[in-house]
DNA sequence: CGATTTAAAATTATAGATAATTTCTGTTTT
DNA sequence: AAAACAGAAATTATCTATAATTTTAAATCG
């Protein structure tokens, strides 16, 4: 991952407290208190309170005035709004960036689905995922667009990451593999079609709470 | 407007930034100088660096590191963007909020729909027209998907402001009559296609610029 | 006279300090 | 024992001050 040094400080602080949020490493709901976030990171809160303006903004935390800011706690329904506005702006991505696609780009595409189905953690899983994302819809030249579904994406692996904590089961990608073969037939609908509906298949799987009772967890799994 | 008082002084800043960016009261590409804002507002700096990055967020300003923050500049391709993304996500807001219509919520979208027939300025046509969308999309209860489609039409209204910057004649709605009777009608796939068709409708309109030229303008009209 | 370097002014980014608000905790009251 | 109530501690929001950077303007050189 880049660590673009150049950045200012409030960037830094907000990409390292975005990763925290994402992986699950801080609890939703948790406090973010400005104070400790300065001192850990050697700064004054100025730069922190930038930092979770932004983080705000991705929909990573939520803030009261006065009362300070939490990381976003989320549901089922959550979920499933995200999945849902993915899977329309992704199919608008695609159909835009179609007739830009090189075979270079979707060869690249098909190694990142290879890398996924390799991947022995959630982990590697979602950044190969989110590689293949992103490689077949950025040359649609839409920088908000990309923008925005770089958030929900975010917010995707959020959910990933809570449902399966650490266990992680490989398993093959036919949905990635059929939108690269329509794809490469140039048949732009065919693979949209498969997007929107890849993207909205939930996961389900059975978790352990804290007080050892078990629950149905949730999760956009592509 | 809703003043909020009990806003924090960074939130009020930005409504009161934001309002001028969109009416154009402040040139697209026009820095954003903290120390001066804050003085106009009797503030120190800091909830003013806050106000910015809202701004951000918003799509209406963009900040280089160390060089400062500008009102965002925009072109033909960002106004089709724009409507691209508004026409996808509003067709989901509505396929969800439609069941959750009532009657007494389409009769105030009539109401706002009469509203803006008879603006006889862009303010509030904009508003209206504003009014009508949220009123047959708020049921959908998805409150990131809002969020999302309150930020475009923030956008939108921005490229509305720039090409009908004084003069506006004044034009009965249709599309907005048909997406109703179809919702009344409960044809929820009719109304959803009409309202996708409506958003990307761009107008056009010869401006007059600073050197004397004439050019086109572009805006989303609905 | 135009290009380039240098110096000054303006501006951004961060730090440290202060006032106001909220949260916490222990105690009292019913 | 549960609820209500102080008072204390912690925390947020803001202000003033300082360091670092960029922009502007002037001056110098080719």
């Amino acid at each position: 991952m880049a660590k673009g040094t150049d950045d200012t400080i409030a960037v830094r602080i907000s990409k390292a407290l975005a990763d925290r949020i994402i992986s699950g490493a801080i609890e939703p709901g948790a406090r973010l208190r400005q104070d400790h976030v300065a001192e850990e990171f050697n700064t004054s809160h100025v730069p922190v309170r930038e930092a979770f303006r932004r983080l705000e903004a991705q929909g990573l935390a939520v803030s009261e005035p006065r009362r300070g800011v939490r990381v976003a706690a989320f549901d089922l329904g959550e979920v499933k709004e995200v999945a849902e506005m993915r899977a329309a702006l992704e199919v608008l991505a695609l159909r835009h960036a179609a007739p830009h696609l090189t075979s270079a780009i979707l060869d690249l595409a098909e190694e990142a689905t290879k890398a996924g189905d390799k991947s022995r953690d959630v982990r590697s899983w979602e950044e190969a995922n989110r590689a293949f994302h992103r490689l077949i819809l950025a040359p649609c030249g839409m920088p908000r667009l990309l923008a925005t579904i770089d958030d929900l994406h975010a917010a995707s692996a959020r959910f990933l990451f809570a449902a399966w904590r650490s266990e992680w089961e490989a398993r093959t990608d036919q949905d990635h593999r059929a939108i690269l073969t329509a794809l490469r037939q140039g048949n732009t609908e065919s693979a949209a079609a498969t997007l929107g509906r890849h993207v909205q298949w939930i996961g389900r799987k059975p978790v352990r709470t804290a007080s050892g009772a078990t629950r149905e967890a949730f999760a956009i799994v592509g």
